[in-house]
RNA sequence: GGUCGAUUGGUGAAACGGUUAACACAUCGCCCUCUCAAGGCGACAUUCACGGGUUCAAAUCCCGUAUCGAUCACCA
């Protein structure tokens, strides 16, 4: 049978990082088998839609390659994939009704503030609490009767507490509960539309979902699953249960935390491929070692076997260096056109940005660093002069002086003013004078842009500021050192 | 509190009964170099939460303890 598998967020927000992981893990788990990846959109709760939402997921799945083969925006044979264009069609009523005939299911009219007045007073004694309905009890006429008076009502999962209930996930391994420890959870709510627990084990099977991926937070409600599964007589999809991403050793990536969402990165200037190569090694890790994967890589490399039990801490630190490996792997052209624009907001169109972008290459690991470290083309901004002291170039403020003196005329002499020409030029300033050629590069550098970081050399920032410019600056240099 | 799950360095992690406990990020050195990066080289867990047990041999298997997490919603 074809490997489907779906991702099923529910449209209150933004793509966090964790739900991204779990969707790139489904769509890792289909392709490797050439499968079906399906996204559905589960938005049974009509308490908190938000706007524009489910846009965000379309965009964030796009921007990241994750292309879904079934969806609400794409269509398929198994449609509709919103549930609440589902629960119009009563799917969802008539599934629950199945199982109340079946003695599986039972129409409750309990109030949810008499169970919480329960669970309370049982918190209070220190008791643990476990709701075991009443009216799974009431009599058919009963139970009509008041469905006809137009008594509020919802239906439950009918559990006997007999026996156990066991269910094998292909990450943690067999899991078995007493089934007097499953409570009786509602399936359909008052309001008509069903529960996720209830809407995700109808859809699953109706849209002939193989494997489940999904995180070990439904670790625990998964036999109740199981159970329905078993009511209805059907074939159990493959549970892969990913362990969580977290923010530190207790909290959970989150948005309510406000922690950061796969826009907020990609805005912060990590690039999304980089991001999603990162995510997969969170939880997951490879059977060779290498770490730099691209998707249809990862596709080919992913092994469920080899996603681990424990939450694993999101280290932006090594993302970073992961979105530099990113940056430095891309081709000249490329990379220029993801800088350029950057560039040109910083840079006046006089100076070439073709080899500011070059300079910059192998230097960046964020693109949001880009306009501070460039922004001295247009403009030296004041500096200290303590920067012309530089333990590796021996300089100070005095032997810079000298340097930016003795360099002065063999600039001003030059016809081809470009690294090259630069460099062979002050290099020979340097052997005339027995110095090291940091020593009369160093100070350059600060002169010239005012910084003692610098993407690319001395001789770079003149090829590019041009001779005009590069001896006024030096100029101005050692004005400001005398 | 009940239930379920997890536990290898600051971080991600490998190891599937026998290795000097990989590799990567970070950190710290050194080298290269016209700065910074990048790159190269090296340092960084006498030890795998703790205590027992099984075994010739345990990070790996078993049992307890501790700690952390998840769940116990008309949220997903």
């Amino acid at each position: 049978m074809k490997v489907r598998t779906r991702f099923a967020p529910s449209p209150t927000g933004y793509m966090h990082i964790g739900n991204l992981r779990t969707a790139l893990y489904a769509y890792l788990v289909a392709k490797k088998d050439n499968g079906d990846f399906i996204l559905r959109i589960e938005d049974t709760d009509q308490n908190r839609q938000v706007e524009g939402a489910t846009d965000i997921i379309y965009d964030t799945l796009k921007t990241c390659g994750l292309m879904h083969d079934e969806g609400p925006d794409v269509g398929g044979n198994y449609g509709p994939y919103v549930q609440s264009d589902r629960m119009k069609q009563g799917l969802y009523k008539e599934y629950a009704m199945k199982l109340v005939k079946s003695g599986h299911a039972h129409v409750c009219f309990c109030k949810e503030e008499d169970i919480e007045i329960q669970k309370q007073i049982a918190n209070a004694k220190g008791e643990s609490f476990l709701y075991r309905d009443p009216c799974k009890n009431l009599s058919k006429e009963e139970v009509e009767k008041r469905i006809e008076a137009g008594e509020e009502y919802v239906i439950r999962q009918t559990i006997k507490p007999e026996g156990t209930t066991t269910f094998d996930d292909e990450v943690y391994g067999s899991i078995t509960v007493n089934n007097a420890d499953l409570d009786e959870m509602i399936l359909l709510k008052s309001d008509g539309y069903p529960t996720y627990n209830f809407a995700n084990v109808v859809d699953d099977h109706l849209m002939d979902i193989t494997h489940v991926v999904r995180g070990n937070e439904y670790l625990s409600s998964t036999p109740k699953y199981n159970l329905l599964y078993e009511a209805y007589g059907w074939d159990k999809p493959v549970y892969i249960h990913c362990p969580p991403v977290m923010k530190n050793e207790h909290e959970k990536l989150s948005k309510r935390n406000g922690d950061a969402s796969f826009q907020d990165l990609v805005a912060k200037g990590y690039l999304p491929e980089a991001i999603l190569n990162y995510i997969a090694l969170l939880g997951w890790a490879p059977s060779e070692e290498r770490e730099i994967y691209s998707l249809p890589e990862l596709c080919q490399a992913f092994d469920v076997k080899r996603i681990g039990t424990s939450g694993a801490i999101f280290d932006i630190e090594k993302l970073k260096w992961m979105n530099g490996v990113y940056l430095r792997n891309m081709d000249d052209k490329a990379y220029f056109e993801l800088v350029e624009p950057m560039i040109k907001e910083t840079v006046d169109p006089k100076y070439n940005y073709e080899d500011i972008a070059k300079a910059l290459k192998d230097r960046v690991m964020l693109l949001t660093e880009v306009k501070d470290m460039i922004d001295f083309f247009n403009e030296v901004k004041d500096y200290s002069i303590d920067l012309y002291a530089n333990k590796k170039a021996k300089t100070n403020a005095e032997v810079a002086k000298k340097s930016l003196e003795l360099a002065l005329p063999a600039l001003e002499a030059l016809d081809t003013f470009d690294n090259d020409g630069i460099f062979q030029a002050l290099a020979k300033v340097a052997a005339d004078n027995e110095l090291k050629n940091i020593t009369i590069m160093y100070p350059i550098q600060v002169a010239l842009s005012g910084k003692d970081k610098t993407p690319g050399g001395a001789t770079m920032i003149g090829q590019i500021l041009g001779k005009e410019e590069t001896i006024k600056r030096i100029k101005d240099a050692i004005a400001k050192l005398a």
